[in-house]
DNA sequence: AGGTGGATTTAGACGACACTAAAATAACTT
DNA sequence: AAGTTATTTTAGTGTCGTCTAAATCCACCT
């Protein structure tokens, strides 16, 4: 039996996410997830079956078993444990950290991992405001509505911003929105949204509107 | 034009090493400093001989081009960059920064390496006294003698310690034989040493001896 | 100069991952 | 029920880096 690879991580790591709602997944979507052909997902998919990280039933789509959900949050902890130290400790920009975090989570050995932990005081967050997985392996992982959902003159607080588009993330950084920051939705205009936010009134592009999600704090009338 | 992988890192990394005294390397020195068959460094060398990164001579040796060097010390200064931080900023135990260093120099970007340095105050050497080379490509690197060299009754502050053994390593962290320890020199008993230090006498065996380097601060009549 | 021992290189394979092109299967449509 | 289409799998390749076994070369010795 060989050992766990750094890119059998990164399939399991996907997998793990877009697994969140549905029942199975299928070949095309890691594929597209991770950029790779139809075939290379199903070659390294039927290696993770063999080294039973995934239930496969062939054209039918696969499933995380127990040790590779276990080993996809293990992995996603390094990521995201590391994401907030970068961000926290080295002060590189929150539009970096997840591409950084994508080749150091790999590599990091439980003996750091703990370290920075312990440097962050075993934090729950990381800076986009995704929930870290503890050491042995739970989430508490909150699905919040996005920026649109709010209605004009409603009031709410991000909770979380999209890692998907460092240049989405780099607006939001600019424009300080970010996890923590309250806000008021003034309006909605050709896609986008407008919303106040310390005082200020910002226009927010539909692609950045997307990238951030909220809890409500006020109804409209509040 | 494939590009240099960290597996390519690996052997410019030992070549520089080995270089350091010698004009030229042989095969199976780098196949016995990378644990791996003659037959894969000869492979090994002849991709960065292509690759412009050593000048080859089949069955002469061969050396690392200006290329091949200033790739070599980029990624040392990275070794030595993150063994650094571990220790300082993470506590890292002295006998494990190494093994540690070997997996993250390959994925550290340049961006969290300036962060790094910033943050250490753009150190020069590594906790174990080896220097770090500059981002420009430049290294002062003193050749210090082995403790052994200390004739009883002198004295001299360690300089370096050999990053080699983390076992060695452990033994001297634990007696507290680190560079800028003042040491003298009370005498050689089979094999091994005799030192004070602090005021304390220590015996040292002949392995730990080796892996400490010195400058003499007096002779043995002063 | 000839031979021999040790180092080096070549030859041939293998495993991990990727790809393209072709075949197979599921699922939808009529 | 049959056919069309989209998805998935298989087949065949290529690259990186490793290995063992066999061939080759160099240097030294007599």
């Amino acid at each position: 039996m060989p050992a766990i690879t750094g890119v059998m991580q990164d399939y399991l790591k996907a997998i793990y996410k877009l697994q969140q709602n549905r029942v199975a997944v299928s070949t095309s979507e890691i594929a597209d997830r991770l950029h790779v052909s139809a075939a290379s997902a199903t070659n390294m998919v039927k290696r993770l079956a063999h080294l039973k990280m995934v239930s496969y039933a062939p054209y039918r789509g696969f499933t995380l078993t127990a040790a590779g959900k276990r080993t996809a949050l293990e992995i996603i902890r390094h990521h995201r444990l590391v994401e907030l130290y970068l961000a926290r400790e080295l002060r590189i920009s929150l539009d970096k950290v997840d591409s950084e975090a994508e080749r150091l989570e790999h590599v990091l050995s439980e003996d750091v991992e703990a370290r920075m932990a312990a440097t962050l005081g075993d934090p729950t967050l990381d800076p986009h405001g995704d929930p870290i997985p503890s050491i042995n392996g739970t989430v508490r992982d909150v699905r919040y509505p996005t920026l649109d959902r709010l209605s004009a003159g409603e009031t709410g607080v991000v909770t979380r911003v999209s890692d998907r588009s460092p240049a989405v993330l780099r607006q939001l950084s600019r424009l300080g929105v970010l996890p923590g920051v309250v806000l008021k939705m003034l309006g909605r205009r050709s896609g986008g949204c407008q919303v106040e936010i310390a005082g200020r009134s910002l226009r927010l592009p539909k692609a950045v509107c997307e990238g951030v999600y909220i809890q409500w704090l006020t109804a409209a009338n509040s």
